[in-house]
Parts: C-alpha cells; sequence; structure tokens
DNA sequence: GAATAATCGAGACGGTACGTCTTGTCTTACT
DNA sequence: AGTAAGACAAGACGTACCGTCTCGATTATTC
C-alpha cells in the first residue's frame, strides 16, 4: 500500500535559502557565535521551520557543509606521469581557495564544528573523501605503482597532506603556494 | 619604586580549582556546551572570581591548554642516527596518549576552541610547538642534514605529522600504532 | 438570477463539532489556555475549517457563548403577582446550575473573553439579554408598576442580580441558595 | 540561628518598574495579548528578572492589582445619617475613575485574570474587600440598624453594587452618573 | 589595634539566544 | 468548492548563560 503525502508539501526552496543563511552566517560570525534566530531572520524563514529540517545546530551545519557551495570546483587530479607535477597542481588550486577570507572562516567554523560532533566529524569525512581523499588517494596509489612514492603509503599521505593544510588553517599559518609546494615535496620528493 | 600590593593576596589555589574544573568540562560537554556558571559551581568559586582570572571563556580555555596536566610525559625525541626509527618511537607514545577517550575528547574540544578563536589558536600553536612540533622540526633537520630526508622539508614534515594526527582524530578514524609507523614510513621512507 | 452555490457544501456537522471542542476546552484549560490546534484536533476539523466558520479565536469564543449548550433549560419567569416569589424561583434555578464546576468554569472563560473582546462582549450581552435580562426587567418592570418595587429601577435591579452573581463567581465564592435569596430580599424586600 | 543574606540585593526599584510596565502594558493591550517580552523591556529589565520576581503571568497581574496604583484616592464613605446620600457621594467618585478608558480597560483586562485563575481572583477580591466592599458593608450595616435597609442584606448589597458596575463593564455599557444613582435608588430607596 | 584595600562566594542584573508553542495563511491531495 | 493534513512566517513563551555589578565576609597591608 502506497504512503500517501498529506497537507502542504515541503519547500526545498526554503530549506536552500536556511543553508545558504546558514553559510554566510558561519563565515560572519564562525561557529559558536551562530544564532538560529539570525540564520532563520536573514532566510526570510521562521524559526520552526529551521527546525523542522534540522532538528539540531550541528546538523544544520553539517549538510551546510555537504550542500552549500564553498569551495569552488576543484581541477581535476591529472595523471601526467609525474606525481609531484600533478600533486603540486591540484594543491595549489585548493590551497588558492583559501586565501579567500570567508572560505577559510568557514572551513575553521567546520572544523571547530567536527571537533565537537560525531555527525558532522562523519559528514566532514565524507565530504573530504568524495572530493578531495579519494582522488588524492587514487592518484597517488599510481604514483606509489609507478615507484613514484614509498609503497603502502598512498593512504596516509593523502590524509597528510589535508591533515597539513588544516593544522596550517587552524594555527593561522598562511597557507601559500609555497608551502603547498613545500607539502608536496616532503611527500613524494622534488622534481 | 616597587608598587606595593594591598589587600588579600589572590588565591592561587582557586585558580588551579577553576582550570581543574574547566579541564572536565571540556572532556564531559565539550567546547560550546562549556558553561562558566557550571565551571564557578564546580569549582566551588564565584564567578567573578573566574573572571577576575580569565577575562573570556576564550583565555580560559586558552590557559587550560597550557596548564591542564592533559597528555602526560611525552619522551624526549632521541638522535639514535636512524630517524625514522627515532621518529616512530616518539610518534607511537604520542599516539598512544590518544588511545585514552578523555585525553581525544579533551584534545578535540581545544581544537574546535582554536579554530573558532585566534587568541587560542596562538596558544594552541604554542604549546605544540613547544612541546611537539620543535622538538620534531630539530630533529627531522638534523635529518636532512644527515640525508634522511629530502632537503627543505623538514618544518612542513612536521606539521605534516602532527596535522595527519589531529586529521584522524577529527574525522573519528582510530590512532593506530600502525597508522603513526605508516605515517613516518611516508614522511621519511621505510626503515 | 440566483446566485448558484457550486462545489461541495458546507458541512454542518463539522462547525458542531469545532464548537463542542471550543466548550470542552473552554471548560477544561480555560480562555487563555485555549488552542485553536487543540480545537480542531479535537474536533477532527483542519484548521483552516476552524477558519473558515470563525474568522477569529474571538469570534469562535462568541458564538460558543451562543450556540454552545452549557446552561440547561431555565424556567420561565411567572408572574404570580408576587414579585420577590417570583424572582426567587427563578434566580434558584439560575444558581442550581452554577454548582456544575464544567459550568462555572465555562461561565468564568466567557468572562475573560468578554472582558478582552467587544465583540464578544456584545454576544454575551446579547445573551444575558436574551435570555435572562430581558424576562427579569420584563418581570421587574411590572413588579414596579403594581409598586413592588421602586420607580425606575428595573432595568438597574435586573443589572444587579445578574452582576452580583457574577461577582461571587470572579471572586470564587459559592452561588448558593440562601445568597439568591438573600438578593432578592435586598432588591425587593422580604416577602 | 540567623539567616545571613548572600549575594547581590534585590532591587525593589526594579519589581515596581515592572509592575508599572505591566499597568501600562495591560491598558494598552489587553491581558491576553500581554507579552513578558514588552514588559521587561518597557521597564528596562531583563526577561528573567521579570520571572525572578513573578514566576507566572497571573501572579504579575495579582500583584499589579494591589500596588499599580491605578484607581486614584476614593473619598471616606462618610456617615451623614442618610444612607442614600452618602453611597450616592461615594459611588459617583468610584464610577468617575471609570471614565478615563486607561482605566476601565485595566479594570476589564483584572478581571479576565481574576476569571480565569484562582491566585489572581483571591487577590482580586482582597482589593475589593480591603478598599471598597468592606467599607460599603459597613456603612450599609449601620443604615441596616438604623431601619434605611432591609435587614440582613448589607454584605449582599455591596457585592450586587460592586457587581453591577462590572457587568457595565463587562458589556461595554456606560457607567455614567445617572446609573450610578439609580443604583442606589435600587438597593435603598430614593430620598 | 584600627583603618584601608583587595579577594572571595554568592547571586541579582540587563541582555541574547535557545528550542517549543500558537496564530492565521497557504498549499497539497482527496471528496 | 469543501475538507483533513500540515508546511509556513511571525513572534511570545519560559530557560540557560553571558559578563557585570553589588552584597557581606575574609585576609592582608599600612598607619
Amino acid at each position: 500500500m502506497v504512503e500517501v503525502r498529506r497537507g502542504r508539501v515541503r519547500n526545498e526552496a526554503v530549506r536552500q535559502a536556511i543553508l545558504d543563511a546558514t553559510r554566510d552566517e558561519l563565515a560572519a560570525h564562525g561557529y559558536d557565535k551562530l544564532s538560529i534566530d539570525r540564520i532563520a531572520a536573514a532566510a526570510g524563514a521562521g524559526k520552526q521551520t529551521v527546525y523542522r529540517w534540522y532538528p539540531s545546530k550541528t546538523q544544520l551545519i553539517a549538510d551546510c557543509l555537504l550542500e552549500a557551495d564553498v569551495l569552488g570546483p576543484l581541477p581535476a587530479l591529472d595523471d601526467s606521469g609525474d606525481l609531484g607535477c600533478d600533486l603540486r597542481a591540484w594543491l595549489r588550486a585548493f590551497t588558492a581557495q583559501l586565501a579567500n577570507p570567508g572560505t577559510a572562516a568557514f572551513i575553521r567554523a567546520a572544523t571547530a564544528a567536527a571537533a565537537e560532533n560525531d555527525e558532522v566529524a562523519r559528514r566532514f569525512y565524507e565530504r573530504n573523501t568524495s572530493v578531495a581523499e579519494a582522488a588524492l588517494t587514487d592518484r597517488l596509489r599510481r604514483g606509489e605503482q609507478a615507484g613514484q612514492l614509498r609503497p603502502g603509503t598512498s593512504s596516509v599521505a593523502a590524509q597528510a597532506l589535508v591533515g597539513a593544510v588544516i593544522y596550517r588553517l587552524l594555527t593561522r599559518q598562511p597557507v601559500t603556494t609555497g608551502f603547498a609546494d613545500d607539502l608536496v615535496d616532503a611527500i613524494c620528493g622534488k622534481p
């Protein structure tokens, strides 16, 4: 038997407006100054509607991580045969995004949320897995097979790359092109 | 002329009680559920006393990071001549501390606090610098000079080591001995 | 040309269910704890249907005062020639109804509603006028003409009778048979 | 052993400001549109402070009835020997107060509150007892002894006087001097 | 020893945000 | 078009904390 949907259908556009407002609030005020009242007002939504979609602040942030378009499109991780060269290109594009203060603030807020909450952490990992870590691991594994990387270290190396960037963000050290290059050097040697 | 202190002297024991209560609260409730009211009550102190020592919540947490005895004593980073061997020993001791759930929770809370607040971040970095990163960088630099590490990467490598561990903590992946070994392998090759 | 009604006809039974639910809610929770959501649910109706019949909460209560069958049938105010005797009989029947706690609670809720809202007050007055005050005034006027009441006071006396009863209800003093008798005595003398 | 007062002492002036704001809000918006948020803002107080003094809306209103200076000073109920004359003078002064729309609105709001809540009703009665009903009853009793009132009706007559005025207020009928005179006539005869 | 001065526990204060509840409107599918 | 269901914007509810302030009590220095 089919479950019949009754009543007014939930408005996906409202959910998107809430997500957008949340992204802006995170970038503007950070994680723990986040205010549902303010988000609802900015989204032109009632508080109840926010809570209908997201029972808790952390779940809201979790979804925001997945759906709000914070990071711009990253270049595909090419395989030119030269692992260091490919990694360098990709990592430079990645770190370039973080030059935008709003993006960096958002990532920091997301990090705080992930540190606080298991659910957010799970999604934070999924996001990094699907968008960055998996691509990295994949490319690293091919480099490993080509002898350009020490055997058995592709997965760990990917986490070291991402982790080093997060560590720089957390400790407020600049994430420069030079840092990106050094990082690739440290993992897979100079060209 | 010497500025003479008049009136009742400030009670250091109270400050320690506040710090202890803060550490317990951080481990128990996490960063953003932290309550000054609760900390004061747990420490048997008045709120004003808390604020007299620490003008803001973030500075309280920052100090807690430095003074609360969360991490046990880490072994000195020896120089046996074999960089990989020395790093492995040290990193295993470090990760072993994180097996304690309370310690891991505290580090996560500290990470959230650092992500949120510049002042905390600065102290967080100091702590890692003074206790871990500096020692690592120092040892790595000698390894670099001995040709056991790619030139110019010692500083970045140290951050990659610490960053990878934090990334594992954030994403709730276990920080095992095997992971520690793989990480050292990725940075300076198999023995 | 006759205006033809198109579409489904409005269901009078639903309106009655809403009114009944309102009466029950008023007696159970009082005036200001009244919830349209709860009334609709109790009546098995949609909220829109409630609002289709009654544009506002106050109008719903106003109608409830007129139509909900709270007071049982009151005896006719006979004219036996003895004004005091006739009044006493009628007032005893009236006050007997208020011995029922639900009825008293409903009257109190109605009083609150009338105190708050002009529209409700108007209907509250109509109800008392049509059912009680008019009959009283009419009988009193005949008593006045028979010299059993001071001239020109019939209208005011009717209001004093009703007002005294309401005052006892408001101040939670029991509305006893003795009180009814004393009241009649005060207005038109002992038999 | 003496109970020592600890902590900051509660500020009576704040309580008075809350009471004043409540009186104004009642006169302006009526009983069920009353907003604690608005009262707190108008009193320049935090909401918590309102709730610290008055755990519930009804208790706030109850106190407001007793302490907020709504009714101006009423003349003493003299005993000139002529009961009707004395009552008329007092009742005229009383009804004159109700010509002020704010006062009438406040009384209506108070009536609604009393109808809703036993605690308020008890205080409402106390107020009327202490200020009006007791004085009335006392004067009426002397009139009764002087043969100017039917025996045994002084208490009921007082309630009929007050009740009739409330009834006029509730039903939005004007409380005029003429009405006051007629009311006195109905109770104790023309002069 | 009395006066002065700073700290202490306690807790009231003005605010801000929380998460829930209710109002009156609007939007579905069903009748 | 009426209906039950229920999403929606708006805004009040009563609670929890924040950081400041104001008490009496305590503990030191200075006169």
